[in-house]
RNA sequence: GGAGGAAUACCCAAGUCCGGCUGAAGGGAUCGGUCUUGAAAACCGACAGGGCAUGUAAGUGUCGCGGGGGUUCGAAUCCCUCUUCCUCCGCCA
């Protein structure tokens, strides 16, 4: 959520710089009005309140005194008059004035390159060696069903499409990546492991950014509108500090998460179709920092090497891009997504995001620190990234290491977890 | 799922029946001090936290006794509702 009172101090530089999202947000003009309007009213109510707390206190006191408080019965009754409609009013400005900025997305970065889609995202390095066949590589699909380890008509059928059996090695390749990548981040990288519950609520859902807007993307679990399925881990991981205050001491805050992701992927019909790369159920290492506002950026240089890394230890080619205004997620400022490089689509597809929402997700959430005992308390920032998304990992695996023969080899770091060199 | 009980500040805990000197007793922890070569102990002192409004600020006001609502001039205390936790029973990996 961004703060009104910044927004109140330039409001034509929040409204530009959001523009770039390709959207309106001019409202934000209206919303300093009423903002306006509320603060009048608060001056007014409280004031009421005032004289009216003084009024009752002297009543008790004239009750203990036996002296006969008629009088102020009198003179009470007029004060309190009109408060009610004031009250009224206030609490509907107040509810519009969030949802408002419960709707509002954050703001891109000064930097942030600005465009319409995904095309005019920065790319900004490449790493590793695009595979050269000496055959005609096959996608994943075909590998997988030829090698008997993703099954997905009986995923169909057993719930619906989008849903996929994984099987024999192939189950095995999944565990092993999600084994090896939490391995990395907890050992090597310092991570503290997370594996948090995968139905949120309505609060955390709201904290995220996931909610009120983008409602319709997530499953509803038992439909009361209350419980969902998370889709990500950075919604159960980052709310693990709602409502809290933190010790400026403990900062920065680094966890990895293990969660199964889980999404309608309603806006994405006929896209994706085949194969894993778009599912309804996906398995994902999430990494995440709280951090103080004055080294977030640092970290997130920083958790875009831990997240990189796993693509260089599994020898998998892929680029770097500095998503564009356009493509920016709703609760980010700043998003490097990691593409990786799969020689069926013959080009780079994500696989990762890394982010950071400063302290926009703070505000929803009320995540906060203090520097010290006597210090006021601030905003952290939220980061998180994915380290990786698992399925797409196993895509990349399967397409780039395909052999000849149609049998996988498989990546020298991932032998000991697999116990096997081949699936054929 | 059934039956009970509970939620008070960093922690423990009184107050709730009988509404007003409770902007919340008492203890512990913490911080500062005295004493001591140093420490412990003892003693003295400090000690809600947070939001909102207003103000350059100091401050002032307002809201806070799990959350929300209500009754009342006035609610920790009465009423409604939700949430969480505990105990027992049932079921269950």
């Amino acid at each position: 959520m961004l703060d009104l009172k910044e927004i109140r101090k330039n409001p034509d530089k929040f409204i530009e710089l959001l523009n770039r999202r390709n959207d309106d947000f001019s409202y934000l003009k209206d919303l300093i009005n009423k903002d306006e309007e509320r603060r009048e009213l608060i001056g007014d109510i409280e004031s009421t309140k005032a004289k009216k707390n003084t009024v009752s206190r002297k009543i008790g006191e004239y009750k203990r005194e036996n002296k006969d408080p008629k009088p102020l019965f009198e003179e009470i009754k007029s004060i309190g008059k009109g408060v009610e409609a004031k009250e009224t009013r206030l609490k509907e400005l107040e509810e519009e004035i969030t949802h408002s900025l419960l709707m509002t997305p954050n703001l891109p970065l000064e930097t942030t390159p600005i465009g319409k889609d995904e095309t005019d995202n920065n790319e900004i390095k490449r790493e590793g060696q695009i595979p050269t066949f000496d055959f005609n590589p096959k996608p994943h699909w075909d590998l997988a069903t030829d090698l008997d380890i993703l099954d997905f008509d009986r995923g169909a059928k057993i719930s619906k499409s989008r849903f996929t059996v994984y099987k024999g090695l192939g189950a095995r390749l999944e565990r092993s990546l999600l084994n090896f990548m939490m391995d990395l981040h907890a050992k090597d990288h310092g991570y503290t492991e997370i594996i948090p519950p995968y139905i949120v609520n309505k609060e955390s859902m709201i904290a995220t950014g996931q909610f009120p807007k983008f409602k319709d993307d997530a499953f509803n679990v038992g439909d009361d509108d209350k419980l969902f399925l998370n889709p990500t881990g950075e919604v159960p991981t980052i709310n693990l500090y709602r409502d809290e205050i933190l010790d400026g001491k403990d900062l920065p805050i680094k966890y990895t998460a293990f969660t199964t992701a889980f999404r309608k992927e309603a806006g994405s019909a006929g896209r994706d179709t085949r194969g894993i790369i778009r599912q309804h159920q996906f398995n994902k290492v999430e990494l995440i920092k709280f951090t103080k506002p004055e080294t977030s950026y640092d970290e997130l240089e920083k958790m875009l090497q831990n997240s990189e890394k796993v693509l260089q230890v599994l020898n998998l080619p892929y680029r770097v891009v500095d998503l564009c205004t356009g493509d920016l997620g709703f609760a980010m400022r700043k998003t490097y997504d990691i593409e990786v490089w799969l020689p069926s689509y013959n080009t780079y597809r994500e696989i990762a995001s890394i982010s950071n929402a400063e302290d926009y997700q703070a505000r929803r959430g009320n995540i906060r620190f203090k520097r010290d005992k006597e210090s006021d308390t601030e905003y952290v920032h939220t980061l998180n990234g994915s380290g990786l998304a698992v399925g797409r990992t196993v895509v990349a695996i399967l397409e780039n290491y395909q052999q000849k023969d149609g049998s996988i080899k498989i990546p020298e770091v991932l032998i000991p977890y697999m116990g096997v060199e081949y699936i054929k």
